[in-house]
DNA sequence: CGTGCGCGCCCAACCGCTTGCTCAGTTCGC
DNA sequence: GCGAACTGAGCAAGCGGTTGGGCGCGCACG
């Protein structure tokens, strides 16, 4: 008998040796490892369902078919996952901004580009979004998670210039705030997280299609 | 000396008799009772400010300047204080949508009005909107909590009705999903709750009106 | 070819603390 | 002296996190 008992169901214990990690020195504080990945993996699930808080470190064990102790061989603390999931969110989504923005089109083109781009991370990182709405609070409490603050601030910058920007050139109504827009562009962008599901009769292109509609021309139909 | 200790700074014993609770037969799962209102608002402000789960029996009696134990007095538990908050909500709300629908003007006015009717109930209850962001998934588990998806599935219906409507008589787009559509109004409005403060430089009634204007023509000036 | 051992991985038990909730008993205005 | 309001102590359950040790695989060494 190799595994006595333990695994109550539920999961494969994972054949064990898998591949890998030969060195990791033990200055940095751990690289990869498939296992340490996997395990990231199968914790954003669960944030995305249930945001952090609400998520235990029991919870993220079970579904690795190990218990909580063993989780802290890979990480030292349930915040240094989610801030894993947070940084890579962050890294990927304002590169992808930088670039549209660098791209140098119309502000309607941009904004349009912009938009796109927030709904295409929908799907790859409903983790990190879900966390961010459910938890954005308890997390700014933290020095750890400072830099959250200082990434939106920075992104806000970056979607405000462009619709005022648009407004200067007449594309966008002068009677729009461009702040309180863009907060509601935003919000609805990264709101669809909760009932948006990969798998579903609409995937988030389209998604991202319809709204750009709405949101450029309105719901009425324009012969005036 | 009345009160030893206990009451660690913060919040005044509250006078204690107050005015309160006639009759509250036993059969009747309490009724009212002056100081009963009272304490669900000052747990619906915590509600409002960190949703449901994150707020404990504890965090609400110490803004009472009780002790935890003393809340069972009123109610049998903290899932029904949010229940009666909850309730209040949908029951308010969904009697406003219908009034709206039943003055049967053209689908254009309704829509406009089940938006102004929606901001008009994100002061009063912020509590309830911000719970169900946050505490949708987790709520939806429970028995007790199965109307919430009724009440929502009927509210559904009440919108995309109108928007089908109006597609029929040619006032809106006919490019345009009706569910994706109303998904995309509700959230809108809803998630204001976040960032929207009582007494802040805008109103409840112009935050309305304006989302109004974009939500039917879009951020585009219009001259085409 | 065999063997020992380092190491990645995990278990089992536990710590100190917080959670929602209980309940016998005290206080006090009517 | 009755009853609504509240106390004070405490419960079981669950939380994030810690610790010491055991297992088995692959590689270096003899």
């Amino acid at each position: 008998m190799t595994t006595t008992s333990a695994n109550s169901g539920r999961a494969r214990p994972r054949a064990a040796g898998e591949g890998g990690a030969r060195r990791r020195g033990k200055g940095s504080p751990a690289l990869a490892s498939e296992r340490r990945e996997h395990l990231v993996r199968l914790a954003a699930d669960l944030f995305a369902e249930k945001g952090f808080q609400a998520t235990t470190v029991r919870n993220i064990a079970d579904e690795a078919g190990i218990l909580s102790g063993s989780l802290y061989h890979h990480f030292d603390s349930k915040e240094s996952i989610v801030d894993e999931i947070l940084t890579g969110f962050f890294d990927e989504i304002m590169a992808a901004y930088r670039a549209e923005i660098d791209a140098g089109r119309d502000p309607r083109e941009t904004i349009a580009g912009l938009v796109r781009t927030a709904f295409a991370s929908l799907e790859p990182h409903r983790a990190a979004i879900t966390v961010m709405q459910n938890d954005w609070n308890y997390l700014q409490g933290m020095d750890r998670f400072g830099y959250l603050t200082k990434s939106e601030d920075e992104v806000e910058k970056m979607w405000v210039e462009t619709i005022a920007a648009g407004q200067e050139q007449g594309l966008f109504r002068e009677d729009l705030d461009p702040h309180l827009t863009y907060r509601m562009i935003r919000d609805t962008i990264w709101v669809a997280v909760r009932w948006f599901k990969p798998g579903g009769r609409l995937d988030s292109r389209s998604l991202g299609e319809h709204y750009i509609k709405v949101m450029f021309d309105g719901i009425n139909t324009h012969q005036r």
